[in-house]
RNA sequence: GCGGACGUGGCGGAAUUGGUAGACGCGUUAGCUUGAGGGGCUAAUGAUUUAGGUCGUGGGGGUUCAAGUCCCCCCGUCCGCACCA
């Protein structure tokens, strides 16, 4: 062992080691318990930001920590390589989108492995290849068969200057991001997958998460959004047409004095050719952009349509309005107004004149609903046949006369809507659909499967090739002229299934190979960020139970246990140019002034200019305040930055980047390895004898397996890597401070340390490879057993009682692990200390938590 | 607007079941060490103080022998959703 810790050396030593002797692949083995821990795999932007170190760190912690408890693990990683800002590079940097992605994922690949993370590369997955896709392009066309695909007209962003679809992303303010034309709404046809088909079970299956977040789950409820209510049916007076409403509070049903319908609701067609002001209002409504906080400060405006519709219940009529608060999207595209209960329609009431009836009460006084509307659930009154019936009550009993009459039925409503899956871009899957001469459209047959994306193309402008390419999509299917959809899937498709092909990622015959995917399926940790609480992970887990219908996976779920993690964020500093525009400066360059507790007064640049302090922010381009991980590992090695990142926050909190707390992690192992070289150079060491022990050695060796505890409770229970790291720092604190003086000091520093270094392994596994093998350990520490803890060691014959009076701290006693009270109480009561606060006193009472506390009551 | 989380020293954070508030680290201060690839070691570090204490976990109230932790009200920060009938 060199006497100066060198971790540049050491790290390259053991990836080296690992990577030869392929340590870390993972075989199917039924005589052994399977753990899988998967972190969410990147997209191939170029190189990796701290977000992705900080997430691999701690996949990594886990699956080493698992697998020193003697389980079978599994970690792969790969890459998730189709997307838009491929192209974006391509047309900037005059290249494929194909060559800029297999560049970035080669470098990316050297970046995680000199991080030191233990991914069976055999597994190792890209998105963007035919091997891959071509088994989603397989599941579409199985989907079609089972309607549980088809195809609907649906907006997109329109460029009319670049004439093309723009995604959301590429609309700024607007406009188009290149062409800076004002972006339209234009109709176009599209897929969609039909997910509400699944929105009950994706709901009711969140009952089985209880190892998720706990905001997650809120959030995907929220997201599906089930309520129940009634539809039912107003009569257009004097035109025999029907317009359905859906309600949430049908015991408001008497209070109804208007409907309300969207502007694009069908009923219009015929009032639009008469009714120049609603041509007008609804052309309006049409050219409103989708950004969704405008829609929700928009003020809300409507016009009287001229139509009436007939009450179900009372049979009197009743204005209709066009309104643009209303969504054609949601229910039916109309809903019942009951101003006096629903504040919007309180308000819209107010504005425009219309009638305001109470039906609904409290229970115990009477309603106001001089300044707002009255939404609590209550008693109902002027209602006729529902006079003094409560929401249930109501509701049943409305739903009774309703369906009595055939005018409306119970319904359960979804704000989930289908999963629109088609793309006008180039770099992704093709959609393996047909259109054929006839007007067919058909699923492209299974034998011509993949439809391959061409990857040696070149990107004129930001049409897509196969687009631009009239010949592409030219075939011929059953001996008729056909052409390939020349549209792609959404990206999120290729996400959604990559975790279970992990399980056979060389499986040419199916999709998944069953046995294995069920070997080693669900997830047991997966971990990424927060931002994917949604979108990602309900798709996931609706794709997981398609695979589970089509008899390739038996479980229901897809991800076990979910580990969120926090944000890392950085100093941000800038400065105003002579426009007022913020100039954001890198916090690499911002010379800082602290005052003499050591906060930031004041900050500059080596010229001079004044910076101004913006404090803690997300490490964004757009705050220039990135560090680059690289240069990082470069300067204090991988083993460091995965300790700092472990040590500074807990996981699933917000990171804040700290060059001197990196230092310190630093400086920590450096202490760790002196300590352990310095041990080393006495050589060998005796056996442990318990029997010899001094009462210091006894406390010492306590000490070392309260350590062991409490970290292998950190690490595997409550996944606090930072208190498990805090702990160990405290016990090398001790350890430093150990005095040397006979033999059995030296035997038990040997037992800490191996002990120390195995806990420290998952988290800085270079180092700790390097020391265990200096400490004359034989076995491989990757697999080596996790440190046991020795109960016997832990007990104590004396413990420490804290002592208060009236609750507050007077003394602390060492008594006796068994003393009973009377004792500690006797002890306690001939204290000082004690007797100073109990003087002139008469003393009530006396609390006694055994080998905890005694408090005192006395006055 | 609705939903959720959180608020502890100069800073990141700890306190797991209501039982010593501030572990561990950073920063800062003082001292020692000829110490040269971003040094090492020792000590101090919540405020206040008559040095015995007193106060102290966003603010106010409550429950309890005992509250950072539980309950009620208020203030603030962050996140998610956003016209969902």
């Amino acid at each position: 062992m060199q006497e100066l810790y060198n971790p540049k050396e050491i790290e390259a030593k053991y990836q080296k080691i690992w990577d030869k002797n392929q340590s870390f692949k993972a075989v199917e083995d039924p005589t052994k318990e399977k753990y899988y821990c998967l972190s969410m795999f990147p997209y191939p932007s170029g190189k990796l930001h701290m977000g992705h170190v900080r997430n691999y760190t701690i996949g990594d912690v886990v699956s080493r920590y698992q697998r020193m408890q003697g389980k079978n693990v599994m970690q792969p990683m790969g890459w998730d390589a189709f997307g838009l800002p491929a192209e974006n590079a391509a047309i900037k940097n005059n290249t494929a989108p194909a060559t800029w992605t297999y560049e970035n994922i080669a470098y990316m690949k050297t970046q995680l492995k000199r991080l030191g993370f233990g991914y069976d590369w055999s597994r190792e997955l890209t998105t963007c290849k035919p091997e891959y896709y071509r088994w989603e392009q397989w599941l579409f066309t199985k989907l079609l068969e089972k309607d549980l695909v088809y195809k609907k007209m649906a907006t997109v962003n329109w460029d009319p200057i670049d004439q093309t679809v723009l995604a959301n992303e590429q609309v700024i303010n607007g406009r188009g991001w290149r062409s800076g034309a004002i972006v339209e709404q234009k109709e176009i046809s599209q897929w969609f997958i039909r997910i509400t088909a699944y929105a009950q079970e994706l709901l009711d299956d969140l009952d089985q998460l209880n190892e998720w977040p706990a905001q997650v789950i809120t959030m995907q409820r929220n997201w599906i959004g089930r309520s129940e209510g009634i539809a039912m049916d107003f009569e257009i007076a004097n035109t025999g047409k029907i317009v359905s409403v859906y309600t949430t509070r049908p015991d408001t049903i008497m209070g109804v004095t208007y409907l309300a319908i969207a502007a694009q609701h069908p009923l219009l067609l015929d009032a639009l050719k008469t009714n120049p002001t609603l041509a007008q209002f609804c052309a309006k409504c049409k050219n409103v952009k989708l950004a969704e906080v405008e829609i929700a400060t928009m003020a809300k405006e409507g016009v009287d349509t001229g139509l009436q519709a007939i009450h179900p219940i009372t049979g009197k009529k009743v204005p209709i309005w066009a309104a643009n608060f209303v969504l054609m999207g949601y229910g039916s595209g109309a809903v019942m107004s009951v101003p006096a209960h629903d504040q919007r329609d309180y308000e819209f009431a107010q504005k425009y004149g219309l009638n305001i009836i109470a039906v609904i009460k409290p229970s115990d006084h009477d309603v106001d609903i001089s300044k707002v509307a009255y939404t609590e659930k209550g008693i109902c009154f002027n209602s006729g046949p529902f006079d003094g019936l409560n929401f249930k009550r109501a509701f049943a009993a409305v739903e009774t006369k309703l369906v009595d009459g055939h005018k409306g039925k119970r319904q359960v409503n979804f704000r989930l809507r289908d999963w629109g899956i088609s793309r006008q871009r180039y770099w992704g899957s093709p959609i393996p659909a047909l259109n054929l001469e006839n007007g067919l459209v058909v699923p492209v047959p299974e034998d011509k499967l993949p439809v391959i994306l061409p990857e040696n193309i070149t990107m004129n402008g930001i049409t897509s090739p196969i687009k631009a390419d009239r010949q592409w999509a030219k075939t011929t299917y059953n001996g008729q002229a056909a052409t390939h959809e020349t549209d792609t899937f959404d990206t999120f498709l290729e996400s959604s299934w990559y975790y279970a092909r992990y399980c056979s990622p060389q499986h040419h015959e199916q999709m998944l190979d069953p046995a294995k995917a069920n070997y080693w399926l669900p997830v047991d940790q997966y971990i990424g960020g927060i931002e994917h609480a949604i979108l990602h992970l309900l798709y996931s887990r609706f794709f997981h139970k398609l695979l589970r219908d089509f008899g390739l996976v038996n479980c229901d779920e897809p991800y076990k246990k979910l580990l969120t993690q926090g944000m890392v964020l950085a100093d941000a500093y800038y400065y105003e140019d002579e426009k007022s525009a913020k100039i954001w400066i890198s916090p690499n360059d911002a010379i800082i002034q602290t005052n003499d507790k050591g906060k930031v007064i004041s900050a500059k640049m080596e010229n001079g200019q004044a910076l101004i302090f913006e404090g803690m922010c997300k490490m964004s381009k757009s705050k220039n305040n990135g560090i680059d991980p690289q240069i990082m590992i470069d300067k204090h090695g991988a083993d460091s930055v995965r300790l700092f990142m472990m040590f500074a926050a807990p996981a699933e909190q917000t990171l804040e980047w700290s060059d001197s707390a990196l230092e310190g992690a630093s400086r920590f192992l450096k202490r760790l390895w002196k300590l352990a070289n310095e041990h080393i150079t006495f050589g060998a060491v005796d056996n442990l004898d318990v029997s010899i022990h001094s009462k210091a050695q006894k406390t010492l060796r306590r000490e070392l397996h309260k350590t062991i505890k409490k970290v292998t409770d950190d690490i595997g229970r409550r996944q606090t890597f930072n208190t498990a790291i805090a702990c160990v720092m405290e016990l090398m604190n001790k350890l430093t401070k150990a005095p040397m003086k006979n033999a059995q000091d030296r035997v038990i520093l040997q037992e800490a340390l191996v002990a120390v270094i195995k806990l420290l392994s998952p988290i800085t596994p270079h180092i700790c490879a390097e020391i265990y093998e200096a400490l004359g350990q034989t076995d491989d520490i990757l697999t080596t057993h996790w440190p046991v803890v020795d109960e016997k060691a832990l007990l104590e014959d004396s413990t420490l009682i804290i002592v208060q009076v009236n609750g507050k701290l007077r003394t602390k006693l060492t008594v006796a692990v068994d003393a009973d009270k009377a004792s500690v109480e006797a002890f306690a009561l001939s204290d000082q200390n004690v007797l100073k606060f109990t003087a002139g006193k008469t003393i009530r009472k006396v609390i006694f938590v055994p080998s905890k506390l005694l408090n005192i009551v006395a006055n």
